[in-house]
DNA sequence: AGCCTAACGGCACTCAGTGCCGTTAGCAAG
DNA sequence: CTTGCTAACGGCACTGAGTGCCGTTAGGCT
């Protein structure tokens, strides 16, 4: 139970687009505090509008649910990532692309770390909020999953929507695996980097698909270094 | 509206185990057809309950929510993962082993195909079974990752734990990407085909871990076979 | 046959989520 | 300043999921 807050009256304040989400930032925020301190079961709906200064109605006008208030941005960074492969360079490896984008959400996370924090420790505990978390990352990973698909398409793979699949959720499970370990330290150490060290296992583990089993042969010269030769057979291997 | 499952009083049947089950079964039946015949939300549970001849108290007795009634042999089918993960052969590759437990959800689809279609058509159809079903497939996949964690470990791999995730993730992307193909179509086509497929690029993708990053001399005469070469060395840098 | 455990049904309650409607703030035009 | 329109808001009432409690009784065990 830290210093209670409870908000203006603010009457009408949804008339104007920049007045609604200002209310459904101060719903959001009056609803983790809540849960932080009370419990997310033991916080009616009803506790959050009344902290928030607005009726209990009014909540339901502006998340579907009562456990939507915890992912309330979701929607913005979801847009954001489509924003960024839009905007993508059309020659990078797809995969790194994905990376990056999925790195949004980790800015997204960094930038309020008190309420991360608090939203960690929430889906740890309550089940129900971890399932829901867990819907909410494979909104991400479809996203994902639906770019990938187009650029291993246009690629001439013919089994590009599995590799899709396959690659976003391994790119979800690193970005979630790194997020993770970042929160249960308290947001200590660099997460950028060690993002980076997770989606280059995966970059190296998803590179661009061989286009068939075709038989490469690579030659060089009995004077090259020897760990010359092992990266280059291992670069070809990988594109043939 | 199929033939109406009317099922028969059943007064006191979950006195044995073999009848809590055989209940629990009539239960999940009688809720698919009702879903299906009636749609999701506009099926009460007092309406499955009375369809399987019991009090709507005793429903929630064997399902702790209405839509787990959609999965109700999860928790049989995660056990015979465990026991499958305990009998394997500890000189298989990791992901291999993992990729043949997961097969396990394939078979248990396969083997009722009519209630995998109906439950199918409706976690399209409604967002909230979407979302149960994913968080579902989590709990697969936190099985999965747990298995791969301890055999990451076990050789050393400082990023177990990461890997672990990366390749349960893909690993259960592709048995879902295999699965919903199937019933897509209707289940036509042989699953486990599809799905030695699915996992082979899986598989390729997450061989063990380079244990760490020495270089490997590979040693051939210049009369083998330049296929026989490529094989080799592709062997030999993935198993240094 | 009789006891005793627990499965069952029913009741009452909380709370999430929704439809409906009266009220009124806030904006625009005269 | 006044009038009128639009929509945000609150309140009310309702449905249905999920839960605690308890009386009843079937059915296994001695």
């Amino acid at each position: 139970m830290t210093d209670s807050p409870r908000r203006a009256p603010a009457t009408r304040v949804g008339a104007t687009p920049a007045g609604r989400r200002q209310l459904r930032r101060a719903l959001a925020s009056a609803a983790v505090d809540l849960f932080a301190a009370n419990g997310y079961e033991a916080t009616t709906v009803d506790d959050i509008a009344a902290a928030a200064g607005v009726g209990r109605r009014t909540f339901f006008r502006y998340f579907d649910a009562k456990d939507d208030v915890l992912f309330a941005n979701h929607d913005e960074i979801v847009a954001e990532m489509e924003d960024a492969f839009a905007a993508a360079d059309p020659a990078r490896d797809p995969v790194e692309v994905a990376c990056d984008a999925v790195g949004l959400v980790l800015d997204s996370y960094a930038a309020e770390l008190d309420v991360s924090l608090k939203r960690f420790a929430l889906t740890r505990t309550v089940p129900s909020l971890r399932d829901k978390e867990v819907a909410t990352v494979d909104r991400y990973q479809r996203v994902l999953a639906r770019y990938l698909q187009a650029r291993y398409e246009q690629q001439g793979d013919a089994a590009a929507s599995l590799r899709a699949a396959v690659a976003a959720a391994a790119i979800a499970a690193a970005n979630n695996h790194v997020l993770r370990r970042w929160l249960r330290t308290g947001g200590e150490d660099d997460i950028k980097v060690r993002a980076a060290e997770a989606f280059a296992l995966v970059v190296a583990a998803f590179r661009a698909p061989r286009a068939d089993p075709a038989t490469v042969v690579a030659v060089m010269t009995t004077a090259t270094p020897l760990h010359e030769v092992v990266a280059q057979v291992g670069e070809i291997l990988r594109h043939p």
